[in-house]
DNA sequence: AAATATACGGAGGCCGCCTCCGGTTATGCA
DNA sequence: TGCATAACCGGAGGCGGCCTCCGTATATTT
């Protein structure tokens, strides 16, 4: 890849998240080409599909998240859980915007963003595993679940904290052993 | 209001329904006019924004709703209320595309619909109520939470049912005593 | 039947999407 | 260093949807 081609790829993801985050997924490419300084031509060749662009965009996020969960302490699993559950909606509702793009990412294998989560994915049900085998939740759980819900309750009360860590308790009740 | 009027009002309706359930709110109003057979200009009288026609269209399914809750049997209040949660996600999921603007409408007081929908809401509220007097649910429960579980689930997973009915009973069991 | 109020419709301006290809630039090689 | 060429850039242009505007048509009233 070339010099300049990659330089124009990065600056057209930092802008296109910018712009995401701001205007939510629906933000014009051309403003977008525009802010990375650069013609829309090029922005189609990198991400042939707003849907590419999205989940270019969203990569680096997952990263981000994988590491959190990496990071949460063990010595109470449940507890962790809840951490684990509660930064995530953290995390989406600041990317908001992307939170569509990023449940059917999390319950579709066929999506470009199943596979390129993986160490997202694989750390959260670590994290599920550690609470099963404490005992302390349901051994029927299963990440999916985790996923759809935190996703749910991101969606369904997206500027609303206080809501959303209300309704986390309310499920971890029906949950936790 | 002119009879002519009044029926293209109608017409439209019945087309956006149709367009917005297929090919979701994001439907051309062009081709809605065009199957009412009507031209545009008609169209953005009757609905100047894409959003009144939504709301309009909304305004049929949740009185449907309304009569769904008070056919509902209350000798077992928690069942009934289960029944309810479940009776929500099909009649949501049955109108596919409206989701985001029903939840939008059932937690803002300053939304259209959340004053035509009243019936809905109190409805609901009942079937809560006797479910809290029978003792079968957390007194700290709210109508706004019901509504806030029942459209992150429809949201999350649109089109699985059974994870629907998974997830409300994941819910339930957090909630009833 | 005429007068008037009401409603209709679609042309047109605007904007965003996406494609296409003539021009530009980086890079490897002599 | 200078050239050849493969890789890349950019924006004009066609398309379709949004919404407004106003000349025309039709229902209603008297």
């Amino acid at each position: 890849m070339r010099a300049d081609a990659r330089r124009n790829y990065e600056r057209l993801l930092t802008e296109a998240g910018a712009a995401f985050a701001e205007r939510g997924t629906e933000a014009s490419l051309e403003d977008i080409a525009k802010a990375a300084g650069v013609g829309v031509g090029t922005l189609y060749r990198h991400f042939p599909t707003r849907q590419d662009l999205i989940v270019a965009v969203l990569h680096d996020r997952f990263e981000a998240m994988a590491a959190v969960a990496r990071d949460l302490t063990c010595d109470d699993p449940g507890r962790a859980l809840r951490e684990w559950l509660l930064a995530q909606l953290r995390h989406i509702t600041a990317t908001r915007g992307l939170t569509a793009e990023l449940v059917v990412a999390v319950n579709n294998p066929e999506s470009p963003l199943y596979g390129s989560c993986e160490a997202l994915v694989s750390t959260s049900s670590g994290l599920l595993a550690a609470a099963k085998d404490a005992g302390v939740v349901r051994p029927d759980l299963t990440h999916a679940d985790l996923a759809t819900v935190v996703h749910g309750i991101a969606w369904s009360c997206e500027s609303d904290p206080v809501r959303q860590e209300r309704l986390i308790d309310l499920f971890l009740e029906g949950v936790l052993v």
